[in-house]
DNA sequence: ACGCTTTCTTGACTGGTTCCAGATTCTCCG
DNA sequence: CGGAGAATCTGGAACCAGTCAAGAAAGCGT
């Protein structure tokens, strides 16, 4: 866990102004990997005080583009940011109850980089999401079958 | 491209009611793939005229759970719908114009499935999608330097 | 054709995200 | 250090895809 100083330090290796949303907002993405723009706000509200929604969502926009955190957007979830970058690592989903887990590149470097037709596409990046069940949801319904959760 | 009369027997093989506004996304869906919502909608109208956004929400569900079409999400993008299903196929994304083709597996049968270290989660499918440009996007970016489209 | 069940229509509503205009704050440069 | 300029923050409203609910209509099996 980055200290403030080390945040400013990210920031300013970015041409971004230091403020205090900002290192707020960074801290809070390093702290909780994959947290909703939600978690976030409240986070940084409960280090600063009354902090605009607009605010956070601008800060985390600058983030993103600064490559600073990454903004992911799993099927049927709302926009999740981790501090997780520049490693192409990649996440596990849980159809349950929507937790999500890093995971590293399964075969070398860039396994599935390399598409078996790329249609002219020029493909700089492979996204892959791992479905399944998170131990704790898989573990529930081994007990209890019914349980449409 | 399937008849009226293959739509009918995909629904009732799906044990699902065979109604003028499913055939009518059904066959939307079939011809132009990749569709979001709002497009299918436009097509059904153009097929039956007026049919409310619910019926063609409330269908694309259902068709979707009888695993008679599959919803894509790629971040940013609204629900898109494409009725190949049950080959493992993925998807390469533009990041400029949002175009969309699909990709075969690269390595084997199920390439990324296995991940390095699955966190306890039990996996049942691995999503890729492949960001990049398309050629008509990246062929624009070849001519005009400026334009940062 | 009848009746049960599912599906479609209508209309309103939610929740996440973005847009806007103005006030504030920060950085740069003299 | 002080002013100019630019970026940022605030607060409110708008936007859009998608959802909920109740009643009317249509499909299916007999």
């Amino acid at each position: 866990m980055p200290t403030t100083a080390d945040l400013e330090h990210l920031l300013r290796g970015a041409a971004l102004r230091v403020t205090r949303p900002r290192v707020a907002v960074l801290s809070a993405v390093h702290d909780r990997p994959h947290a909703d723009t939600a978690s976030i706000l409240g986070a940084v509200r409960e280090s600063l005080g009354e902090v605009s929604h607009q605010a956070v969502y601008d800060v985390l926009r600058a983030l993103t583009s600064a490559g600073l955190v990454r903004c992911i957007q799993p099927s049927g979830s709302v926009a999740r940011y981790e501090a997780r970058v520049g490693d192409n690592h990649h996440h596990v989903v849980c159809r349950s109850c929507g937790a999500i887990a890093d995971v590293d590149c399964a075969v070398g470097a860039t396994p599935c980089l390399t598409a078996s037709d790329d249609h002219g596409f020029a493909i700089d990046e492979a996204e892959v999401v791992y479905w399944g069940l998170c131990p704790a949801c898989s573990h529930l319904s081994d007990h209890g079958r019914k349980s449409g959760v």
